[in-house]
DNA sequence: GCCGTTTTCGGCCCGACTGTTTTCAGTCG
């Protein structure tokens, strides 16, 4: 039996979560394992390994008897108490929950009362109006719950949008509402802000000496859809593609408060509120009591509101409760995308791109790079057309031609090998050696077992010519879990071997990962944001793999593509 | 269930909204 993964031991504590609410559990018990899901799940450390060593209980959130939980599983491949509650509550009772305004309080009491035990059941009880037979429970209820059936919640999780989506989405509503004659500052807060992979809604707010009108304005833009409860102190609104909209106005000296508290996390905001308790400090939204004064002083800016609380101020990207907040906490100075020089992976018409050596070339440069590499897809097909070995080589002679025509401007030459099964890549050694960098990536059989894949890659990054793992898991963000191995393995290798690994910028990629890139930057392995541009417009998507970077806590140091050339090339492990 | 310039017990962020309520519990963000 294999370990289980951190994403697995994650969702059982989840699920213990669920269950124990259910069960009438109070409330901290089932925030203390929903904190232990989230801990497990961001940990850049095989859990089921920090275990096997006894040191699980080092990992903030996990105490004695969740260690002892992983162990039961890890040892029976269950939880004695999940079994246990597990025959008490069928599973339809946490999919009811799904429901807005189904909480698990209101689910037992159906489930108790009227046997209530399946989103079916609950809207079958809802049509016949039995529900406002429960005490507490009344026609409105049934209304709400039929309302959620028909709108199709029941069906599906409430989608999540890329950021690079709810980025386009957020900027066309804040310019329309900045353009509304009463707008002061209107801002962009939420998961938006703080670069998150993906966001379910987005958080706008505003100052306005009309409040009611600038609410009304936004159900009035063209992406809105539909827009309830505008009021002064916002309104909720929703796009043509079913996001929540969330504006909320307040006066200008609270501003700073507003901001703080619609960025976010809710982790972050969490602990930021228990550090302040202790200091004898309340913060809110719209302002920080103190305990000793009884005054609440407003922040116009989130700089005073960290201030306040003898921090510094924190930039967005970082507030995941990720060590932001610790005692000795120092503010890393984060990689910006104009630090980056150079960009060391994109596609071109000879594999499955849209421009040609020259179009990506003067692209590149236009955008203020010093240099760039062309990286088409290697001998084995799959995308768009094959570059067998004698055509890289003609494309190695085209693109010196177009490097020695361009002024203060660099053009590389290389390739994305694929890394076969076995861990080689798909150009014999000689071809390779003629290249300025090479990128390894996986981009078949993603089944394989962990050990298989660790064992392809490790390989992979063992070989001589390739610098680079590219797109390093696979994955693709809300869609693809990606290919599992044991990252601490590969960083291992990485280190060992002095191979570089990619962030890749494409939105949907994002990969590595912001707690795998931590880890990585952490054990002082390079780390290049790439593009993996397929045309020139795609050139800019860095900004993501920088945005990844940030929530990282990358320098400029940590990305060795902020250097120029002459200082890059002596790096790679075929130069070394 | 976790955690400790509250350290082995007694706390554990803050506010809005909703519906069913005679004063509040549940849900949500």
């Amino acid at each position: 039996m294999p370990d289980p993964s951190n994403a697995q031991i994650a969702a059982a504590f989840d699920e213990l979560g669920d269950l124990y609410e259910l069960d009438g559990a109070i409330v901290h018990r089932v925030v203390a394992y929903r904190n232990a899901a989230k801990a497990v799940r961001e940990a850049p450390v095989s859990i089921a390994a920090l275990t096997r060593e006894g040191k699980v209980t080092q990992l903030p959130g996990i105490g004695k008897t969740l260690e002892e939980k992983i162990s039961a599983l890890l040892e029976t491949g269950t939880i004695p108490a999940a079994e246990k509650l597990r025959a008490k509550f069928p599973p339809g009772l946490v999919d009811m929950t799904r429901l807005p305004g189904v909480g698990p309080k209101r689910v037992r009491k159906l489930f108790d009362q009227l046997g209530i035990a399946s989103l079916d059941a609950l809207r079958e009880a809802a049509e016949q109006q039995q529900l406002r037979d429960v005490k507490g429970f009344g026609p409105k209820f049934e209304e709400t719950v039929l309302a959620a059936f028909a709108a199709g919640v029941a069906e599906k999780a409430a989608p999540r949008t890329l950021l690079h989506r709810a980025t386009d989405m957020a900027a066309a509503i804040v310019d329309a509402l900045q353009a509304h004659p009463s707008a002061g500052t209107v801002a962009v807060a939420g998961g938006v802000r703080r670069l998150t992979e993906s966001v379910k809604d987005l958080d706008v707010i505003a100052t306005s000496d009309d409040p009611a009108g600038l609410a009304g304005a936004l159900g009035e833009l063209d992406l809105v859809e539909s827009c309830s409860v505008a009021g002064e102190a916002g309104a909720r609104a929703r796009t043509h593609t079913g996001m929540p909209i969330d504006l909320r106005v307040v006066a200008p000296d609270q501003l700073g408060n507003l901001l703080q508290h619609f960025t976010g996390s809710k982790a972050h905001n969490v602990r930021l509120r228990e550090m302040a308790v202790r200091k004898g400090l309340h913060v809110s939204e719209y302002g920080v009591l103190d305990d000793a004064t009884g005054t609440t002083h407003r922040c116009a800016t989130e700089e005073e509101v960290y201030a306040l609380l003898g921090l510094p101020w924190i930039a967005p990207e970082l507030r995941e409760d990720r060590g932001e907040l610790d005692a000795g906490f120092i503010h890393p100075e984060l990689v910006t995308q104009e630090d980056l020089r150079g960009d060391l992976h994109c596609h071109t018409i000879a594999s499955d791109g849209r421009a040609t050596i020259e179009g990506m070339a003067h692209a590149a440069q236009a955008r203020g790079l010093e240099y760039l590499c062309i990286t088409d897809h290697s001998a084995t097909h799959g995308f768009g057309n094959d570059v067998p070995a004698d055509e890289l080589l003609r494309q190695v002679e085209r693109v010196r031609e177009v490097d020695a025509s361009m002024d203060g401007f660099t053009l590389l030459i290389g390739t994305e090998t694929n890394i076969l099964p076995d861990g080689r890549p798909d150009y014999d050694d000689d071809v390779l050696a003629q290249l300025d960098w090479v990128v390894g990536s996986v981009h078949t059989q993603f089944q394989m077992g962990e050990a298989e894949m660790t064992k392809r890659i490790v390989a992979a990054l063992e070989h001589p010519m390739i610098d680079c793992l590219g797109h390093p898991t696979g994955r693709l963000i809300e869609r693809r879990e990606g290919y599992t191995f044991d990252l601490d393995a590969v960083l291992d290798a990485a280190r060992r071997t002095g191979s570089m690994l990619e962030i890749n910028g494409n939105p949907n990629r994002r990969d590595l990962r912001e707690t795998h890139a931590r880890a990585a930057a952490q054990a002082g392995i390079p780390i290049v944001i790439n593009s993996d541009a397929h045309g020139p417009e795609t050139l800019d998507v860095t900004r993501w793999g920088v945005a990844t970077a940030r929530r990282a806590w990358l320098t400029k140091d940590d990305v060795v593509n902020t250097l120029p050339w002459r200082d890059f090339a002596p790096l790679r492990k075929r130069a070394r």
